[in-house]
DNA sequence: ATAAATATTGCATAATTTTGCATCAAATAG
DNA sequence: CTATTTGATGCAAAATTATGCAATATTTAT
């Protein structure tokens, strides 16, 4: 039996159960728990499942909402906001780039959550001001008033001397080959600044902007540790797992 | 049973019944209670429900607690505001201190008005962003909750970079004696790089505020040309006209 | 095609985590 | 104040996971 099959045959399992059992799975594919774990170890490295001790459950948003049969039709940023949050934690330094998509993921903060955030996006630092355990740093620069975020040098230089945990990019255009890009040089300019600000750097991206480039480049694809999207399933990933990246 | 499982019968529990014993979840689950204890322990550390004696309840639903902000002297201010617009001309690079009057000022900026303006009050800039005529330039730096503004190194580094024609200041202590103070050390410095950076100085003050000092000191009265109050013929002001500022 | 390098698998063993129980301290009710 | 319940702590048994290693399969290079 191929390695495939029985990864085919956990997540199908785990599609209509809910959950896997490694005992149960070493049984149903005649191979030793060991491999079970490996293979799960795998799978959830490509973050198709969460493996916990004893078995694996679903990828939910919500690592603890488990069968959770009430489905709220929520929206693509609202899904992937909800997993990026599960990538935080406690005394952490971040840095949340503008756009809407990080805005959705500051919003679910829960109030417990003790973060450093830097930002450069003004609806983030008015969201995050009464937050009781977020310090928040604003990037100084230049007001981009349709894009509600500071953009120049300034803001380049503050980022600079940043080295934060984890730096959340919003959305932009993503190519194998091309790499990360957006439509406009200065904005560019200051995410490049914050992917190389960051340890680890976190692409929220809604599944349609995947395979599509603009003119100005970020940094290469590579450069990105993770990628949040809606759709993680979807074949269009696989090279980017390929690539060893990885897509939750 | 998976521990998830647990966690997750705990969640929906809590969320049909608005409690939970761990008698009843002990039996329910068929585990001990100290595991049952030692669940609603790694809940509450995750923020998903309260602890209580025997038992948990959930979360506060309105985890995000808005300070209520008083206002004080609202109408003066609004005086005051209105006085302090014809201060201004178009082309200018004016300096806008946080605090509750600057932004009334911002408030009553016409339309028409064309101005450079640099802040470092997070409540202006949203309120400018939206304005036609009106560059925003934000100082960068650490964000202090209640009052809403950034102060630090960054946010004095980026107003010494600054040439103003005019630096509106929030209201602060006046005395003829001690000069201009504030209560709180990193804002003052602050307030002290405005004055530096300003051609023109204008105190935007109730009158409740004139011969009053606080502990930090942020410039000598003479280094303010303007004070701008809802009073200005009190006999209060009488001094500060003899050494030469002007009172509207 | 053959050899070498690499990856997969299962097993033995060690380390870690979870769990339930006993004991004692602390809180609550009557 | 005392009896009872609940919480905290240490501990040992059981389960799970990690690790090294050898056997086997697969891929790659020559």
């Amino acid at each position: 039996m191929l390695k495939e099959e029985r990864l085919d045959y956990i997540l199908k399992k785990l599609r209509t159960d809910q959950k896997v059992l490694q005992t149960e799975l070493s049984n149903d594919l005649q191979v030793s728990e060991d491999t079970v774990r490996r293979d799960l170890e795998s799978l959830a490295q490509n973050g198709l499942l969460i493996k916990v001790r004893g078995g694996a459950i679903p990828h939910s948003p919500n690592p603890y909402s488990f069968k959770e049969r009430i489905v709220f039709h929520e929206d693509d940023k609202k899904v992937i906001a909800r997993k990026a949050l599960s990538l935080l934690e406690n005394g952490q330094t971040i840095i949340l780039d503008g756009g809407t998509s990080t805005l959705s993921l500051a919003k679910l903060f829960p109030q417990h959550l003790q973060l450093r955030v830097i930002t450069n996006s003004v609806p983030i630092v008015v969201q995050l001001m009464d937050h009781p355990g977020v310090e928040v740093i604003f990037a100084g620069g230049k007001i981009v008033k349709d894009s509600q975020t500071v953009i120049g040098m300034d803001t380049i230089r503050m980022f600079q001397k940043v080295r934060a945990d984890i730096g959340f990019l919003g959305v932009c255009s993503l190519h194998t080959a091309v790499g990360v890009t957006g439509p406009d040089i200065e904005e560019t300019e200051v995410k490049s600044t914050i992917v190389e600000a960051s340890s680890r750097v976190v692409a929220l991206a809604t599944s349609d902007k995947m395979g599509t480039a603009e003119h100005f480049k970020i940094c290469g694809i590579t450069d990105i540790d993770t990628i949040v999207t809606d759709q993680p399933e979807d074949e269009l990933f696989i090279p980017y797992r390929q690539m060893g990246l990885q897509v939750l």
